[in-house]
DNA sequence: GCACTGCACG
DNA sequence: CGTGCAGTGC
């Protein structure tokens, strides 16, 4: 049986604005930690992943682990019923094919509730290659946005390369190129808000549930982040375990074709292939590493990116962002990285942002991106395979 | 080597924004005096002409006459990558076949640059006859776009009657018929703020640069006009001289099919014949005429209309409406006109709505209609051919 | 290939 | 609420 209050239904009606135009149904997979959706994006280039944690409901309970196969069209109408500060209760039997949302108002002088129905949704649930990013820019939501779909304008991919000497956006279209170039903000290097100098790490990434430690400094640290990053403080914030394990699920996990970690499939890095559960073999590869989550680092494939010292990540918090008042553009990397990507995408992530006043985008050399949106109850990243060529 | 500094990219994106589904491809002509854009609709029945002078810029240089030719497009999606307040300067070298837009965040924290491909476009720059109108109608801009949208839906086309009376707008459709009669504002006649009482010629229309003399009383009339009116101020404000010379461009005009001033070819009211440069006999009959500026009323080719006293027509000024807080609507006239118009270029042209807050209208009797807004840099001015019959 | 309707964004 | 863009149908 699961049971989950939430305060403001506002969050899920942005979750879902964020998510449905990339994926029509999925599995919401509760279990007591929480509750999570994974899911690749109709034409399995792209992969989203959301998470609320348990912690951050007013109340949540749930006995057993429960996927809720949703339609997400469906979710969205019915969450459209809510008021955006409505404290919002999800409820489902363990066997159930029946969602119920109660929406109610502060004032308690209005009760809604809404059911929907549920269905048998494939769990192409996956795992998401832990991998180790070279570069970690995090800047204002509101500016990436722009920046994609202003480029998205003009052609169709863009090239994004990150330097010491910022981040800058390139796109060449058939009739105009350009290219725009965020410079790191100087107070960003000093800014050490959280101890060590610019090592803040500064990521909406809290990294999943079993990779991090809690880091005390965080605000968001509170939150019940059970997970270790690698190096200590001092280091950059280099995500060290971005792979997400099925957690609470067994066999469904997908391997992440860029995920270049695990198996060094760069060449895949054009898309995704998520293996089924039904699908074994694939997804033994990642299976192995499923169980452990306690001792951060494991599944650390790449460790060839990972020379730098890291510093203690102090990932762990979703809300980055939210504890992060700092306005500008900070960069931290360990070496100069360039990515181009499809533009479609990006603007469609950039649709998180009224999840989040930061974005956090991680990179590698031939390695899925990560656009990571984080805010107090959890997060939502996605991942999108870098476009190969440069093309 | 051209280089243009703009203070606002709002401006440039308006314009393009009002012009770019009138036309595909134009050429910014830039000179010395600024930059200038002439250009028929895709299927020759409307001109746009848009002035930009050198002065409005907060930066300008033009060493030698480059014509400029765009895909307005791709301009546009260009510009829709600046912010409205970014500064936004323009470069291109002599011979280049690119442009180059810099958009600088008034903040210095973003620098995004655009490169566009350039193309050849046939000049089919053109002479805009220079014509004295029996009728002005200065009006808000808002107020004109509405009405021609609601007429819109109900028929083709718009029957517009200028008369002591006022400005009325007749639309005759299949399901309904519509008139909206717009009286001149009383205090029109009154506010004499320029001294002449009505005479006010409070129009956008600040005549181009070689055909207006300054009027000390009017706001704009320092920003360089430098033709005379035919009559003293008592008159009304009838534009004596609307034909646009091609300044800078030798030879390159056209002949404006309904321009009755030279010859009275009224007949052709049903579509403007733009003549190429290559064109030198229709381009001659125009050239006689543009070379003086400096005394007005050359050109004043159609005398008969102006048999009242014409005011000392302020026009002159580019900011008519800017300088111009009137708000209601001023009629000047030698004598009644009548003329219908196709509403679907009158909707496109009150596109320009968002460049100024007022609107003149300029009529004769079988010749086109001038539809002029004024902006602190310049103007852009659209001329339709009225229909003849009366469908 | 063009036009119309629906969906999404500002 | 209005405008623009995308997808579908004719």
């Amino acid at each position: 049986m699961l049971e989950a209050k939430l305060n403001e239904a506002a969050l899920l009606k942005r979750l879902l604005d964020a998510v449905k135009e990339l994926v029509t149904d999925a599995n919401f997979d509760c279990n007591e930690e929480g509750i999570t959706l994974q899911a690749m994006d109709n034409s399995h280039v792209a992969l989203v992943a959301v998470k609320l944690k348990a912690d951050g409901f007013q109340k949540y309970r749930c006995d057993r682990p429960i996927p809720l196969g949703v339609n997400l069209g469906s979710l969205t109408k019915v969450l459209k019923c809510a008021k955006d500060d409505d404290i919002c209760t999800l409820k489902a039997a363990d066997d159930a094919d029946i969602l119920s949302l109660t929406y109610q108002a502060k004032n308690q002088d209005r009760i809604a509730e809404y059911e929907m129905k549920l269905m048998d949704i494939d769990a192409d649930t996956l795992g998401i290659p832990d991998t180790e990013y070279d570069a970690s820019v995090t800047m204002p939501s509101g500016e990436f946005a722009r920046i994609v779909r202003d480029l998205s304008l003009l052609g169709e991919s863009v090239r994004i390369e990150v330097s010491k000497e910022g981040i800058r956006f390139v796109s060449d279209g058939e009739a105009a190129n350009g290219n725009i170039l965020l410079k790191q903000n100087a107070e960003a290097a000093k800014k050490g808000k959280k101890g060590s100098s610019s090592k803040r790490k500064g990521s909406d990434d809290e990294d999943d549930e079993d990779e991090e430690k809690p880091d005390p400094e965080d605000e968001e640290g509170a939150a019940g982040s059970d997970e270790e990053v690698s190096g200590g403080e001092g280091g950059k914030k280099k995500v060290k375990k971005e792979k997400v394990k099925k957690e609470e699920k067994d066999g469904e996990d997908v391997e992440m074709a860029n995920g270049a970690d695990e198996a060094d499939e760069d060449e895949d890095a054009g898309e995704f292939k998520p293996s089924k559960k039904e699908a074994g073999s694939d997804a033994e590869e990642e299976d192995d590493d499923e169980e452990e989550g306690g001792s951060g680092k494991k599944r650390k494939k790449a460790p060839g990116k990972s020379g730098k010292p890291a510093k203690k990540a102090k990932k762990g918090e979703a809300d980055a962002d939210a504890d992060d008042d700092f306005e500008g553009v900070r960069i931290e990397m360990n070496q100069a990285v360039t990515l181009t990507f499809s533009l479609k995408y990006l603007v469609n992530f950039s649709k998180s942002s009224a999840l989040s006043k930061k974005v956090q985008l991680m990179m590698s050399n031939d390695v899925p991106l990560l656009v990571s949106y984080g805010f107090n109850q959890g997060h939502i990243r996605y991942y999108l395979a870098p476009k190969i060529g440069d093309d």
